[in-house]
DNA sequence: TATATATGTTAGCATAGGCTAACTTTTGAG
DNA sequence: CTCAAAAGTTAGCCTATGCTAACATATATA
C-alpha cells in the first residue's frame, strides 16, 4: 500500500461508521416514501368516513388534489395490501388492519400539528408542513413532540 | 335540487376551503418529493468536496446507499437541471446555482438536526429523522426551529 | 320510469428513481 | 510501461405514482 492508499483507507475507517449511518438514514427515508401513499390514503379514508359516513373516490381525489383514475389505481394497491376492502363502483372501507394503521397515522398527524402550533406556527403552515413531516418522525421524536405539547398545555 | 343534494352542497361549501387547503398541502408534499433527490445530492456533493476535495460517484453511492448506476443516472439529471457540471469519468462539481442550493440545504439540515438535539433526541435518531424532515420544513417553521435552538444555546 | 349527470374504471402513456449485467475507462502496483 | 483492479457508464429491466381519453355504471331529476 502506498501512502496515498493508506491515507484513503484511514480516512475511510474514520468515517466508515459515518458513511454507513448516513446510508441507513437515506434508506430510512426511502422506506418512509414507500409507505407514504398508504398512510395518507387510510388516514383520509378514516376522516371521510367520520365526516361523511363514507369514503368515495371522488372525495378522496378532491382532497388529495389528484385525478380520479389515480385514486382507483391506488385503492386497488391498498386492497392488494389488505388495508381496504371494497367492491367495484361502491364506497371504500378500511379493513381492521387499515383501521389500525389509520388510527396510528391520525394520532401522529395530530401530534405533529399540535407540536408545530405550540411553537407559534400558524395553522395553515402547521398543517402543510405536518403533511410531509409526519412520515419522517420516529417514535422517539414523536414522543418528544408529545411531551412539548403536553407541557405547553399545562402552562396554557 | 333535493334536500339531499342541497345538504351535500352545503357540506361542500362549508368544507370547501378545508378540502382545497388539504389538497394544497398534499401538492406541496409532492413538490417537495420532486426536489428531494436534487437537494440530497448537492448537499452530499458539497460535503464530499469539503471532506475529500472531490465528489466521486462511488462515494456518493456509498453514502446514499444506492448503486453506482443510479448515481450516474441522477447526476446526469442534475447536470440537465444546471446544478452540477462534469465530464465523463471525472469527478463532479457544483455550478454556482448548485452551490447556492447546497448551502441552503446544509443550513436547513443543520438547523433541523440542532433543533431535534435541543429536544433531547439522540444524535443517531436526530440525523435519521432530519434527513427526511428537512424537505418538508417551510421557511416559517425553520425560523421557529432556529429560534428554539438559539434560546437553548443561550440557556446553555 | 326514462334519461342526463355524476361517478368510477380501463387503457395507455409518462417520469422518477431504483436494480443487475455487461462493457469501457482510468488508475496505480509491480 | 504494462496490465489488473477500481471506478464509471450503458442498456435494459422494474415499480410507483401521476396523467388524459374513452368507456361503463350508478344516481337523481323530470
Ligand atoms: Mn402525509
Ligand atoms: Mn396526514
Ligand atoms: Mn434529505
Ligand atoms: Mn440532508
Amino acid at each position: 500500500m502506498t501512502k496515498l492508499q493508506i491515507h484513503r483507507r484511514e480516512a475511510s475507517d474514520a468515517s466508515d461508521r459515518d458513511a454507513k449511518a448516513q446510508a441507513e438514514g437515506f434508506a430510512t427515508v426511502r422506506q418512509a416514501h414507500e409507505s407514504e401513499m398508504a398512510e395518507d390514503y387510510v388516514e383520509l379514508i378514516a376522516e371521510l368516513i367520520e365526516i361523511q359516513g363514507e369514503a368515495r373516490p371522488v372525495d378522496i381525489a378532491e382532497r388529495l388534489g389528484v385525478k380520479p383514475p389515480t385514486v382507483t389505481k391506488n385503492i386497488s394497491r391498498l386492497k392488494e395490501a389488505g388495508l381496504v376492502s371494497r367492491e367495484r363502483y361502491r364506497a371504500i372501507f378500511l379493513t381492521p388492519e387499515g383501521q389500525k394503521l389509520a388510527e396510528a397515522c391520525r394520532r401522529r398527524h395530530r401530534i405533529v400539528v399540535a407540536f408545530l402550533l405550540s411553537l407559534g406556527i400558524d395553522e395553515e403552515t402547521a398543517e402543510r408542513d405536518a403533511e410531509g413531516i409526519e412520515h419522517h418522525v420516529s417514535e422517539t421524536t414523536l414522543e418528544a413532540f408529545e411531551a412539548v405539547v403536553t407541557r405547553a398545555h399545562e402552562k396554557h
